[in-house]
This record gives structure tokens, sequence and C-alpha cells, in this order.
DNA sequence: GGCATTTGTAACAAATAAAGTTACATGAAA
DNA sequence: TTTCATGTAACTTTATTTGTTACAAATGCC
């Protein structure tokens, strides 16, 4: 697909589809190709990747929108809180993690599938 | 303390103090009185109040940057991905707001006290 | 009563980060 | 050589948070 046809798939634009894409492209899971009949493709088995892989690929973005402000406060109550919950975040994130480990593109393909296949029965039927 | 000093103990200004503080007064933590000898006073036992009750008188802020974007999206996609993560999301959720709930401010408090006289000492007997 | 102090709140400004846009160079195929 | 597509830099827009200004309302002191 090119950077045009997945950016109306995806309500954004090319360029934007590019940058994520490019990231994508460094950590080897699709390829792009300039020029006529160009585009992205899909450079591994769906099976073989997970959302961690992504996760990873994309630059691993903040997990928490609550938490740590500085890892080295001098302010001593932020260390008393700090020092409270870090355990907790890492066991949350941890727990996370592992999740995303477990779903590969492949399984989520699977259930695509069994979605689309529905959504079409559906409208076939009214 | 009134809203001045606070601002100046957490490097902001007042008028965020009190937005903030408003919130917790509302939940009754905290209790506020104008004019002289006016401000802010802890209006419960330290002992009582947990981080989870903080973070509920706050507005229950979202915990996570990451996540679903729509709750229910049209995109048959974006329902598997939601689908496959929201188990997850709810979990880690789960043990982080358990987590708070076992910190109360007076741990925190104890703790605090704590890294304040080893402080004092070192600065003491250098 | 009049004045200084302090919160309550609205309205606005600034800072930040994310997303979108424009522009153009580069490369590949018809 | 023209067309199509990515690669990327630079800029603009948008949304959110934070900070600021302004002033009303309440409280206590003199």
């Amino acid at each position: 697909m090119t950077s045009e046809a997945l950016s109306q798939c995806l309500n954004t634009n090319p360029v934007v589809v590019r940058r994520t894409m490019g990231l994508l492209r460094k950590a080897g899971l699709v390829k792009s190709d300039r020029g006529h009949a160009g585009g992205w493709r899909i450079a591994v088995d769906l099976s073989t990747v997970t959302l961690r892989q992504l996760h990873e690929a994309l630059g691993e973005p903040a997990i928490f929108a609550v938490g740590n402000r500085n890892e080295r406060p001098e302010c001593l109550v932020e260390q008393s809180v700090n020092a409270a919950l870090d355990s907790a975040f890492a066991e949350a994130e941890a727990l996370l993690l592992s999740r995303f480990a477990d779903i590969t593109l492949a399984s989520l393909a699977a259930d695509f599938a069994q979605r689309y296949a529905t959504m079409r029965t559906q409208k076939g039927q009214p």
C-alpha cells in the first residue's frame, strides 16, 4: 500500500504515515519501495511479530500518563512518593509488556478476519 | 499554609495550587479559610487517606499514556486491537490502583521524616 | 468602619507536545 | 523523460496543560 492509501485508511495524511512506518522499517518489520508500484509491504511473518516488538520499534513510548516527574528529585517529599510508587509502576509496566508480548499480529489478523466475515454476513442478510 | 507559601514549595503559583487543592477540599481531605490567618489545613487523619483516594479526589486522571483512542470504534482493526488489549490494561490498572490503596499519607510522612532526619545528620556532621 | 489578607473563580496568555502540511530532493519504473 | 512514490526538513496548526492577571467575596485586625 502507498502512504497515500494508508493515510486514508487511518484518517491521517501521508507524511505522518511515512514517519511512523519509517520506524517500523528501521526495525525490519516492513519495507518500502519508491516509484511505480512502490509503497509499503510487510517484511516478516505476522505470526512472529508481537505488540511488544511494535512498541519497541516505535521507540518505547511512555506507558503511564501519571507517575514520576523527576527520577532523582531533590525534594524529599517527592523522593518519598517516588520510592513508594516505583515498584508498583514497574510491576504494572512489566505486566503490560508481557501481555503485549503474547499478542501476535497474526492473531490480530485472524480476529479481524472473523469480524469482517461477520460484518459481511450481517450486511448480506438484513 | 497559604496558597502563596505552597506555591513556592511546589515551584508553581498560587492559582494552580488553589485549583488543585480545591479538588481535595471537595473530597473533604483539606479545608480552607479566607482572610487573616487563613490558608489550607489538613482535614483528616493522614493514616486514613491513601493515594487511591487522592487519585479519586483529583478526578481519576488517565493512568495510561498509550491505549484505546476510541472505546467503540467502527474500524474493525481497531476493534480487534482493543479487544486484545482491554483486559491487559484493566489488569494493570487494577494492580496500580490496589497499590495506591495500600499507601497512606501517614506512611509517606513517616518516610519523609526519616529522609529529613538523615539529611540533617549528614549536613551536621560533614 | 476601613483595611489588609486570603481564598474562589473567570478569563486570558504562554508553553509544550502532537499532528498536520508544504515543499522538494531522491529514486524507480513505465 | 515523465510519472509515481518514498525520505525528510521546515513550518503551521491544534489541543492540552500550566501559568498569569484580575477581581469579587469573605475574614479578621486595628
